[in-house]
DNA sequence: ACTATCCCCTGACGGC
DNA sequence: TGCCGTCAGGGGATAG
């Protein structure tokens, strides 16, 4: 999403905001507006699952999709509905950004202190694409959890949800159920590496649709179908051959490999 | 301090 | 056909 923004929004000035959901912004419209309004967006940042629209000079704006919000490019006269919840008019002509999401999770947020500011109230953790294993090393040892539960805590590492956490797990032959903190050293570096190697190819991929996901152009992503074990119960394992399994670990749908992961 | 659970919200789906 | 219960999951709040 980012990608696609920096290609079409780069320079773009926004010159109305209209929200027809007040919860969608976390904080104060009006500061939203005041963010946004009249100023052109310069830049476009990413950290863990937060979008960052960056404006010229003023307060970044921080965007979570959550499960099915949606960033769409639509034709200006196009009129909103029942699940648009802000808008905003540019200065490209007969187009607008708008803001969908069916289940009104997501959310809307100044970055009053900047970007690494808010990275920091919010507590994350070092970025899925660019942890080290010492990064992720010190994080694990001191928890008692499951290794699923680790890599979905926001403030272990930032940016993986449960399908992308159940690839990466398959990818290393790790089990979900493994306790953290015994992970061993060469595991850690291959779990970082597995990271980037799933990210990027779903990236590749423009991301993975199971039901509402879309691209800034309204597409669905492609890497649904390259996955291995999420949503794949009793089929064979892509590795050995046996039947995928499901339980529920850490509170989420888990897929894996009983004979790969251990 | 750390961890687990509940809840938000809507649409899809299964059972009757 | 329609009604009801359940499930999906990110993260904040709350309970333990």
């Amino acid at each position: 999403v980012v990608r696609s923004l920096r290609r079409t929004l780069k320079g773009v000035r926004v010159t109305a905001v209209r929200c027809f959901f007040p919860p969608v912004v976390a904080g104060d419209l009006r500061e939203l507006r005041g963010a946004l309004e009249g100023r052109r967006l310069q830049g476009f940042r990413r950290y863990g699952k937060y979008i960052f629209l960056l404006p010229e000079e003023g307060t970044p704006v921080a965007i979570h999709l959550r499960m099915t919000g949606q960033l769409l490019m639509a034709e200006r006269d196009r009129s909103p509905d029942k699940h648009t919840h802000l808008e905003a008019d540019l200065d490209l002509p007969g187009q607008k950004l708008v803001y969908r999401d069916v289940r009104k999770f997501g959310r809307f947020a100044l970055a009053a202190g900047g970007v690494e500011w808010f990275v920091a109230e919010k507590r994350l953790g070092p970025d899925a694409l660019t942890v080290t294993p010492a990064g992720l090393r010190e994080a694990l040892a001191r928890t008692a959890r499951c290794l699923k539960a680790s890599l979905l805590d926001q403030s272990v590492v930032a940016g993986l949800g449960n399908i992308y956490t159940d690839e990466i797990l398959h990818r290393v032959g790790i089990s979900p159920r493994r306790p953290a903190r015994e992970v061993r050293e060469e595991e850690i570096g291959l779990l970082c590496e597995s990271m980037r190697e799933i990210l990027y190819a779903a990236i590749a991929d423009s991301g993975t649709t199971i039901s509402d996901f879309v691209g800034l152009e309204g597409r669905r992503g492609g890497f649904q179908f390259a996955l291995r074990v999420y949503g794949r119960k009793g089929e064979p394992c892509s590795r050995c051959g046996e039947p995928i399994q499901r339980s529920v670990v850490a509170g989420r749908g888990t897929w894996y490999c009983a004979v790969c992961q251990r």
